[in-house]
DNA sequence: AAGGCAGACAACCGCGTCTGG
DNA sequence: GCCAGACGCGGTTGTCTGCCT
């Protein structure tokens, strides 16, 4: 019963590596690179699991890896992504060059975790501490955007539905396959929100209006399926960089929001990058959203504001 | 000085997802 | 479409280190 070892454990070493180790992991790899993480043990002179060799290269060895204490924008960076992704930690880490998802992890668990009850707030939740019993299960992080079912437009959980900030729904067309976000302006003027329960007091309103309405710009946006014009799985790399690019797309520089939703209809300009529904800055969100298509997707993007 | 304790972080494990045959 | 193998992610555990008593 269960699932097969991944490796032979009676011939392999595990805790902590050894100098050696090391250097000879780093010299397979700058041989002969990346993957393969199965037979690299054996063919490098390891005696470790493949997995172990993997965690070891990219949380600790990459030469890319940025060591050292996380700076306050790093800090208050990951809140940000984790109030909108949840414990999605390769994603924040695919937003901090140089930082592993373990690291961040490692630190969220260890300081920010502390930072925010200190500051009176959840840390599954970001929301006010006494607001949490009642709220953490209508709206945790982790369940508001479900990244995971990334490959499956139809499969995409978005847990109520609504993405309830200010601005934007998740909808559904009738006679469109997929959902797709709506702008929604009457609700730009109030940040007005929707809630499960249906009784909340003025009082959490206000808490819920704040909450939703921070003024938020992550450089973040998010498709239900990767553009078509993007390589294709089987043609590129299935490195954590490649996936993040298929994911999210490349927001690296210049404010270049993309949205990678395949709509299907005209209706669909309506549909909004949702680099601006996460991470909009008050009216500044979508007003410079270009539209554009290509073999029935269509991409949002933002010109470069200062190149 | 020694033991206990907590914090920090490296590493492991199990499971879900992806991919190629 | 199905299956097995490989990969990657997130949760958990183990170990080390520094501080306190």
């Amino acid at each position: 019963m269960g699932r097969a070892p991944c490796c032979e454990k009676a011939h392999t070493n595990k805790g902590a590596w050894t100098k050696e180790e090391d250097q000879r992991l780093i010299d397979h790899i700058r041989q002969h690179g990346e993957g393969c993480w199965r037979s690299l043990p054996k063919a490098a002179g390891l005696l470790r699991c493949g997995k172990s060799c993997r965690l070891r290269w990219i949380n600790y060895l990459r030469p890319d890896l940025k060591r050292g204490n996380f700076t306050q924008e790093e800090d208050e960076l990951i809140i940000k992504l984790h109030s909108l992704l949840g414990n999605k930690w390769s994603l924040i880490a695919g937003r901090l060059p140089g930082r592993t998802d373990n690291e961040i992890k490692n630190y969220w668990n260890t300081h920010i975790k502390r930072k925010l009850i200190s500051r009176g707030l959840d840390p599954q939740t970001h929301r006010p501490l006494n607001q949490t019993t009642t709220a953490a299960a209508a709206a945790t992080p982790a369940s508001r955007l479900d990244l995971r079912n990334r490959s499956s437009p139809s499969s995409a959980v978005f847990d109520h539905k609504t993405i309830k900030n200010n601005k934007f729904e998740l909808l559904k067309h009738p006679k469109m396959e997929h959902e797709y976000y709506n702008y929604n302006i009457e609700s730009e003027a109030n940040c007005s929100t929707t809630t499960g329960s249906g009784t909340t007091t003025d009082e959490d309103q206000k808490q819920q209006n704040k909450y939703k309405c921070s003024d938020l710009n992550l450089d973040l946006s998010i498709g239900l399926e990767p553009f078509q014009s993007e390589p294709t799985r089987a043609s590129s790399g299935n490195s954590a960089e490649s996936r993040l690019q298929r994911i999210i797309g490349p927001c690296n520089s210049n404010n270049n929001h993309q949205f990678f939703g395949k709509v299907q209809s005209a209706a669909a300009a309506q549909a909004v990058c949702v680099c601006c529904q996460v991470g909009f800055q008050s009216s500044e969100a979508c007003s410079n959203c270009q539209f554009t298509s290509n073999n029935g997707f269509y991409r949002f993007h933002r010109p470069a504001l200062n190149p």
